[in-house]
DNA sequence: ATAGCGCCCTGGTGGC
DNA sequence: TGCCACCAGGGCGCTA
């Protein structure tokens, strides 16, 4: 399942491969991805476009689809002044429309030659100007890939809710702490909660749990101070790890070219493997409908 | 307000 | 061997 590190991957990777590109047409072979966006609109605002920045949160990959058409607006892009022409009024509009991808459980991100063959479960191609077609394919089609404006993302999805990005250095104990509160909650659970926290995801949110030597049952209002100091250090430091192996490998995921991640968990999916710190076979529970998986010793719930 | 559950979807798995 | 019920799971919407 792609989390956190597994989109930064696919958006370093889009900013190097895609970005500055003119958008010349669009496929829709799966119009479930699109959710309640038609495939007209889709195309009319994709259309013609040109990729320009790519931005993560959380989750969602947002790439931003200026006109194309301005001279002044693609020489700046091509000299690669960043987002300065934002600043300008001449265009306050320039940006009005972002395509905003997640991937859910099992969507991918394949950039491709534009004749390359269909694979399967693909649903969207967006054809680039440089012989390139960057393609969704979703086996369960419950990711999403729509244009929206600023406000329709407001309105048709949780970014406006989404709590900060943990590699930021706006994120840090005082503010997992107040959203922690007095939440009697499992730290598991809490952890999955994009308001919480953003981008973690089930593997993460183990491998953060067992670095950090918290129970993932643990309700969130009984974690102490240091707890919480432990948890934000160990949910840095795993994004981090992840993010430099370019994501976990899975049968899930792979990056724009369709090679998987070298990141190799502790935890997650071992259950009944030994535990790399103290060899206790590692336990699998369910907490809140996920599969969780800890080391019943490194791990252990405090004696009350 | 908050916690818990059902929904979406389909390949893989385990039981008989 | 073959069939089929069941499972996994992110995010959202609904309910109590």
């Amino acid at each position: 399942m792609p989390e956190l590190p597994e989109v930064e991957t696919l958006r370093r990777g889009l900013e190097r491969e895609v970005s500055g590109r003119r958008i010349l047409g669009a496929v829709v072979a799966n119009a479930k991805v699109l959710k309640e966006q038609t495939e007209t609109a889709f195309r009319q605002r994709s259309i013609g476009k040109r990729i320009g920045q790519i931005d993560r949160r959380g989750k969602y990959l947002l790439l931003s689809l200026d006109e194309a058409s301005h001279p002044t607006i693609e020489g700046k892009t091509e000299s690669n002044s960043g987002d300065s022409y934002r600043e300008s009024d001449v265009f306050p509009t320039v940006s009005p429309f972002s395509l905003c991808i997640h991937l859910k459980m099992r969507g991918q991100l394949i950039l491709q030659p534009a004749d390359a063959p269909i694979a399967p479960y693909h649903c969207i191609s967006l054809l680039l100007d440089n012989g390139l077609a960057l393609r969704f394919h979703d086996m369960w089609t419950w990711g999403e890939m729509r244009v929206l404006t600023a406000s329709e993302i407001n309105k048709e999805t949780g970014l406006a809710k989404m709590g900060k990005e943990p590699l930021s250095d706006a994120w840090n104990v005082e503010d997992l702490a107040v959203r922690v509160g007095a939440r009697n909650v499992p730290i598991k659970t809490l952890l999955l909660d994009q308001r919480v926290v953003a981008g973690v995801g089930n593997i993460y949110a183990d491998e953060s749990l067992f670095r950090a030597k918290i129970h993932p049952e643990r309700p969130g209002n009984s974690l102490i101070r240091a707890e919480l100091e432990r948890l934000v250090v160990e949910v840095r430091t795993v994004l981090t790890e992840a993010v430099t192996g370019g994501g976990t490998t899975s049968d899930d995921y792979t990056d724009l070219a369709g090679q998987p991640g070298r990141y190799t968990p502790r935890v997650y999916d071992r259950a009944g493997q030994p535990c790399v710190v103290c060899g206790t076979s590692l336990t699998r529970t369910r907490l809140g409908g996920r599969g969780t998986v800890y080391c019943s010793r490194c791990q252990e719930t405090p004696q009350e």
